[in-house]
DNA sequence: AGTTATTCGTTCGATGATCGAAGGATTCCA
DNA sequence: TGGAATCCTTCGATCATCGAACGAATAACT
């Protein structure tokens, strides 16, 4: 049942398929821009949930708030902070609270390779919406903010 | 140099972040809804690339094309297709043209799968698209166009 | 307080996706 | 026709990830 309630508008099913192209497009772009820097996706992944939490105001993760947030095994978890701290993207430090935990934090380092991954792509975008009015800029940015909580919704 | 031609406008600066989340939650949602259909990501992503190009009217892909797509070794795409053709998603013929190659084509399966997947979130898309006019999704869909040709663009 | 249960991160062994190199088959070109 | 290039596959190795088990730290219960 409702499978046609009525005929499905093409240029509605077309903006479908352009946010489809436009993340596919960006997988590609970030797993060629993480491959040159020896990072894989979930070495992208950890980083940023870290600057997303860092830009939230929380001073790190526990390294189980990350696997949560990756999707990660413990084992993979701890797997992959050996990496990074390796690497020297990464800092484990002991929580005062609770000294089972391991805070991670981001180093500058992570923060320079961040911005020179991303700092260009976001400048580019930044020159193409100069082709955009302020009121359709707020039209995109309706229609982002409402398509990432589908997706964010269909993920449960 | 060219650090700050002028200041950020910064709801400008909203919809790159925007989009940034867009595509993270996306990948998520890809991730998850593929684990448990038991494929990871080259699985979809080989099976998307099929997809567009039976789309665009070519009957299939080589491997060689495939593996391009992917930005995957001629190896690691012969081990992806014995997966898939295991699986039953996909064939593999003789092209008639070039006996070296090796031409893939989608299964009726394999579309059922990905109608399974990506239908019920199309729909929520197509739905939330209703509360806007015709003018807001041209401009939604210029922007898209837009950004897509960037990342594309940055990706070489 | 003391004992038990839970949580956290790590280590260990195993699985599997991917890679690079080498090889057989086919096609292109001179 | 013969050599070079292209296509896909096989083989051995590497590495990310997993599940299970463990020690340490905290929480819960009595």
């Amino acid at each position: 049942m409702n499978a046609h309630p009525q005929a499905v508008d093409p240029r509605r099913y077309d903006v479908v398929r352009l946010v489809q192209e436009l993340t596919t497009a960006s997988l590609r772009f970030t797993d060629r821009a993480g491959a040159v820097r020896g990072l894989h996706r979930s070495d992208l992944n950890a980083l940023q949930a870290l600057a997303k939490a860092r830009d939230e105001g929380r001073s790190g993760l526990s390294a189980k708030q990350l696997a949560e947030a990756l999707t990660l095994s413990p084992s993979a978890t701890t797997t992959l902070l050996d990496r990074l701290e390796r690497a020297g993207h990464v800092t484990r430090g002991l929580d005062a609270d609770d000294r089972r935990r391991v805070t991670i934090s981001m180093t500058e380092s992570a923060g320079a390779e961040a911005r020179a991954m991303f700092g260009p792509l976001a400048a580019a975008m930044m020159e193409m919406m100069s082709g955009f009015d302020d009121e359709e800029i707020e039209v995109v940015a309706r229609f982002l903010r409402a398509a990432t909580d589908i997706v964010d919704q269909m993920e449960r």
